[in-house]
DNA sequence: AAATAATCGAGACGGTACGTCACGTCTTTGG
DNA sequence: CCAAAGACGTGACGTACCGTCTCGATTATTT
């Protein structure tokens, strides 16, 4: 369900100034007026983002054991640093998900020709992969630092399709686009109906049975196929 | 979406022995063997709950600002009568949440005998209703307990259908036994497909698009329908 | 100059409410309303003021050295312990140096029985003894915690008599006792006329020539007017 | 007993170099060889000082809450300047006073021809002068810089004869040297031995009694032998 | 009735992390 | 090549809570 991934996404704007959580009052007019003084480290940044997403994910520690404290000592940064580019530990572990630096998935989508088979194969999938202690914790944290409020700003929320850039959504809207999925269907909307009761009994009540799991892949495509 | 309610589901075991997150090693025997000394005061323990219940809901106490230190002193009780009873504050916040003290709830589904315009119309007061910064800071503070590791005992899990015992899943049970939704439906899906989402948008990403809402609804019912 | 004197003031109260800096507002009826809850620990109390001398005097930690960190550390205490009964380090120091934990003293005065004599003698013994490095140290100590505002509170500087009670007035009092002075002489104003340009030399410009420090002695001893 | 002057002493020298806590490597050859490239801003030297004065007198900021930031920034210079020049705040803070932009003195010494009567109406006035806060303060902070270790280099209090250049001292030397006074007398010791104990008091315990402060002018004056 | 025992509110205890501040250094742009 | 600006790593600050541990007081059961 979740990764460490080296390679950042690359169409995030590498200006520190434009980041999550940045409070500096020129990140708009950033190109005309250069900064004065010390340009802010690059490398700082990325060193906080690589180490949050290390211990949340290789490391497994907890969300509350995340202190600002131990990702500074672990990222070789000072804990001003972090607080001069993110206002709070919720707003350094969204940014290390929205950049990719982390994941938060379930199984691969397979793709036999019939969604049907897929959705199927891909619930059986995810009910294995995700209940898993290392799987679990790594979406509590990801659901804490999304659920306390002022983490993300509004800016960010509004530009980011978190939900709906998803594999999951692709393969519904590319159904849809062949013709084989109603006009009236919303990608989006069908793909939440999935993977959303799925997340929350993750990181709350545990693993359904199977038989609920399996209805509710019926319940969207019978709605969905012509 | 959440309120204060002072009488308490009275089917729960007044028994401070018995309740959730209690570690009295004495619990198994507390019947034959009634313990010497001062009993645990009952009274400390409704005070505790229905003071948790005052300061998320009515207070708009964030969760992260609800110390137990805070309720201690807002209870007129001791820290350690709570550590007495609760092995967290994530504990005592579910304790109150599925003792009654508080609601997590959407809009009340409406009965003209149509589910689907009953279901729409359910969509749409739900998304005045919930999409307020009361109910949004509420729903944020119970999903926080929620997804706390440890929070909620095994036991406690075990027979607390939290998420099935709503009045949705009831409507939905009730049209499929009156023969009106097909036999393989399962309510609690059905009804999971439907809330979920919703949640999980009050609780991070913001009020979704009436579109996506109502795509919702359809996809649910078109398939639920005979 | 210094040293550790493990047997506090016995004259001192050992009532924890009533300490230098305490902020305690019922200090004061301490007697008929004993404070509920935990009393405050003695062992703490004075596990913190032998920390700090021992820290300044034989550890020879400089005064911005010691960290309020390092003495609760040190002392195994707890930081809050420290804040909760002192309002800063310098208050700390000055309780220390005035509980006796501490000593600030001039070299032994000898007693020939001849005040001449033996107060150049004592001049002599001084100038050898307190310009040393840890001496000097140990006094910029006491200095820099004397000079910081706020440190000693009103009641404690006006009760205490910390330049009055000295084996230097004692002897000067006793000499003008016994008649050997004349009336008009003020113990204190005349010990202070040798004691302190000595110790603002101390700590600040280093030793001073012999001719000037016996030249202070004469100045007091003999008029100057000729 | 303190006073911004906007007009420094003359003789000090203005070679930025030779300044106090100076640490360029390059001070020694800065005649032969005029470095190259842009030269020494001595209007940024002369800022910091007239700032440290203004800071210290004017705003009555503690000598704590004197930070070299909020010097540089008030100064309207950089931090890297101010420690290209001294070494520590305490030496800037010593050099604002050695030359003369703030002055720690006591009430001006009246010349009626007669020292004793001069002596005690200069006690009186000091007395009034230099027991309020502002002026209490500022002793303090001039206390606490010249009791920091390594705040002045070993030069600078070779040179500098701070407690001895004072009107006290002259007027001492020139009732001796009128023979007013006997041969043996130090000026310097006799000045100091009325000084020093009140300085102390000024900036530790507070105001003496009058008594206190008489019987020393007289313990100067007169001998306190029979 | 007296002794025993457990819990009560209260609050200090040793800790840990917080978010801020200042340190002294480093790295940029600009005169 | 110096100046300002300001970010950097570092580390102490004083505060807030944590979960634990005494206190005296209270309330029950057991002698």
């Amino acid at each position: 369900m979740a990764g460490v991934t080296d390679h950042s996404i690359e169409t995030r704007d590498p200006d520190p100034a434009a980041c999550a959580g940045s409070s500096a009052p020129d990140a708009v007019d950033a190109e005309q007026a250069p900064r004065r003084g010390r340009p802010r480290s690059v490398a700082s940044h990325q060193a906080v983002l690589t180490t949050v997403a290390r211990l949340l994910d290789v490391e497994q520690v907890g969300y509350d054991s995340l202190t600002i404290e131990r990702i500074a000592a672990e990222a070789g940064v000072g804990k001003q640093t972090i607080y001069r580019w993110w206002s709070s530990k919720a707003a350094v572990v969204l940014e290390a998900l929205l950049a990719g630096h982390m994941r938060m998935e379930f199984a691969p989508l397979p793709d036999t020709g019939d969604l049907r088979t897929d959705l199927h194969q891909w619930m059986d999938d995810t009910l294995e992969l995700v209940f898993t202690e290392e799987a679990v914790g790594m979406a509590r944290s990801i659901m804490q630092a999304l659920v306390t409020p002022g983490a993300a700003d509004e800016e960010l929320l509004a530009t980011t399709r978190f939900w709906e850039d998803t594999p999951l959504v692709e393969r519904i809207a590319a159904e849809r686009a062949a013709g084989r999925l109603r006009e009236e269907t919303v990608p989006e909307a069908m793909s939440a109906a999935l993977t959303d009761p799925l997340l929350l009994r993750i990181v709350s009540t545990g693993r359904p049975g199977d038989s609920w799991a399996h209805s509710l892949v019926d319940t969207v495509l019978d709605s969905m196929l012509r």
